[in-house]
RNA sequence: GCGGAUGGCCGGGUGGCUGCGGGGGCUUGCCUCCGAGGAAAGUCCGGACUCCACGAAGCGACGGUGCCGGGUAACGCCCGGGCGGGGCAACCCGACGGAAAGCGCCACAGAGAACAGACCGCUUGGCCACGCCAAGUAAGGGUGAAACGGUGGGGUAAGAGCCCACCGCGGGGCUGGCAACAGCGCCGGCACGGCAAGCCCCACCGGGAGCAAUGCCAAAUAGGAGCCUCACACGGGCCGCUUCGGCCCCGGGGCUCGGGUUGGCAGCUAGAGGGCCGGCAGCGAUGCCAGCCUUAGAUGAAUGGCCACCCCGCCCGAAAGGGCGGACAGAAUCCGGCUUACAGGCCAUCCGCGCGA
RNA sequence: CGGGCUAUGGCGCAGUCUGGUAGCGCGUCCGUCUGGGGGACGGAAGGUCGUAGGUUCAAGUCCUGCUAGCCCGA
């Protein structure tokens, strides 16, 4: 679809306010999912992130992952739920234009950690990754 | 009070801040409304809805269902009834058609395993007499999951439905019931072991695929290949000396085939819909009528995060209080069932035992 | 959304159709041969047949429900 793409490339254009941070693209394509996996990556006890720098530029994005070793629907959407709120909290200040990050749930502790404990952690690993 | 049976219900609540999906409104970034379940699950049945195939009917193959009656859009579901089994009872459970249509199987043990037959025996007779032979017999013993009707009496050389009574079984009759079936009396003297969740027979049912169905739009490979047809108007070629005529390419239309990547829209949520309170018919499932309320539509896929109080459970504590936790589980076209999972709690009815009046 | 396959000793597989004895190879253990190792030979142990019910005298096998894993089509 053009006319979206075109407002897409508007935004990442640099001269919109910080609002468009507020909520970073989600990553839909399994291409970008796979080039995220061959990148860099962190882990921490309640997940793992990765990260690549795309050569194209453009906005933040981000994409979430929990297979089925995380456990049934309900545990999968409940550890997804959580990591899209600490993405949606720290990804403005702490991300970067242009990087995709990916964001992967591990079973039992991403749904039960303490939630100010992995928003901390969350950016601790977002910058080992940048650096 | 203790124990039990059946039917039904709830599945944490309230408020605040901040986010997500969808609808609507307008002043275009704000306001407002709605936003998971009883199983949304497993995908085991039945439909609706789309597309494909198909002249009708019959027969066959394959698959399914299987006591009778009713309910339903339909069902393998539900209700009522019958029969069989379990329980002191309330009540619960049952793939519950046919084994005299045919085939097959019944290991081991045992004399003998489906058609009769005789190991130990019993009785009679004979003899070279503590044994053998012949005839009769199938009551008793032993084996087995199962042994050719059972119990009692008569009878007999010993026995045997050989005869009798009761029970069982089979046949046909009457009565009650729509029916499954039940009851009553009559006849037969026993023939017909089990397995059909082995093949099979009988009766009934069933076309295939699935919302990634299907339809439309846009971009793009590239305006591809084949067949039929229309027209020889323009252009090219061939036959022909030319006009003209015919044929082929090309062009218009139709059909088929091949390659075939994304994106958007429709389908897409109001339907055999759910809930509450009534009325009528019915034992009931259910049906009819009336009123009010309610009604998720995502597509890398929406319900999250934090805080306060209350409820419940566990732990620590003398208490005040503190800490941890909240069953199973997340819509994907929709509906009716089935099956499976489920912390804790509530309500109603009924049964047994004990105590009291 | 629809369809199929598998589950049996530690590992890889038979046996299931056609019901009565669970078998094969590798591995493990013991012994012998060798000065020792390797190897060979001989012997032995080891299986709730995924799980819960049902049919049957009898179930790894037949039927039904459930669990786990794998594969395929749109």
């Amino acid at each position: 679809m053009p006319g979206v793409e075109a407002k897409v490339d508007e935004t990442a254009g640099g001269e919109s306010p910080a609002a468009v941070f507020a909520c970073p693209e989600i990553l839909k394509k399994r291409a970008d999912f796979l080039a995220c996996a061959r990148a860099r990556r962190q882990h921490t006890p309640g997940f793992v992130v990765q990260g690549r720098r795309r050569a194209e530029g453009g906005p933040v994005r981000v994409g979430f992952t929990c297979s089925k070793k995380v456990g049934n629907a309900v545990a999968r959407n409940r550890a997804k739920r959580r990591l899209r709120e600490i993405a949606r909290a720290v990804l403005p200040e702490a991300g970067r234009p242009g990087w995709d990050y990916v964001l992967i749930g591990r079973a039992g502790e991403t749904a039960a950690r303490d939630f100010a404990l992995m928003q901390d952690e969350l950016r601790a690993a977002l910058a080992k990754l940048h650096g």
